[in-house]
DNA sequence: GCCAACGTTGGC
DNA sequence: GCCAACGTTGGC
């Protein structure tokens, strides 16, 4: 099991969506290095869920359910998309600031690389992610 | 609205 | 292959 972050705003899709959803197809993303976190991610993988520009925080965790594939918004078959499900939301979404002020959690690539899309999460990272979120 | 960070493009 | 110019993202 690994675990991944992926960024979205809330004007274009919000996690809400995806719970009314139910399943969406994450595609879009034009840049190799989220591409390859894409081209990495295993069906049951966690996916926490943050809300960029408004918003800045987590807001839930979201499971892959479905592998990488040809982006069926591109004619480029370089740009693969997955599927995601929502799985839980976080009882406290967990703000950017409060991660920033949370020494474990420095290494974050959403601190460390702010423009990166979609990007791996350690499972410390993640487990205490969840917990901070008011998580079990 | 501004700007820093960073990726991409294209001229040389 | 280098680098300047430019575009995009996203925090502030």
């Amino acid at each position: 099991m690994r675990y991944w972050l992926v960024k979205s705003e809330p004007d274009v899709y919000s996690w809400d969506r995806l719970v009314r959803e139910g399943e969406t197809v994450w595609d879009g993303v034009r840049n190799y290095q989220a591409r390859n976190n894409l081209r990495d991610m295993r069906k049951g993988d966690q996916v926490l869920f943050y809300h960029s520009n408004n918003g800045m925080e987590v807001v839930g965790i979201a499971v892959v359910s479905k592998e990488s594939f040809p982006d069926p918004g591109s004619d480029n078959p370089a740009w693969l998309a997955v599927c995601l499900k929502p799985w839980q939301a976080l009882k406290k979404p967990l703000a950017l600031t409060l991660m920033k002020q949370t020494p474990e959690l420095s290494q974050l690539g959403l601190i460390r690389q702010g423009r990166l899309s979609v990007m791996p999460v350690s499972p410390e990272e993640f487990n205490l992610i969840c917990s901070l979120g008011g998580h079990p």
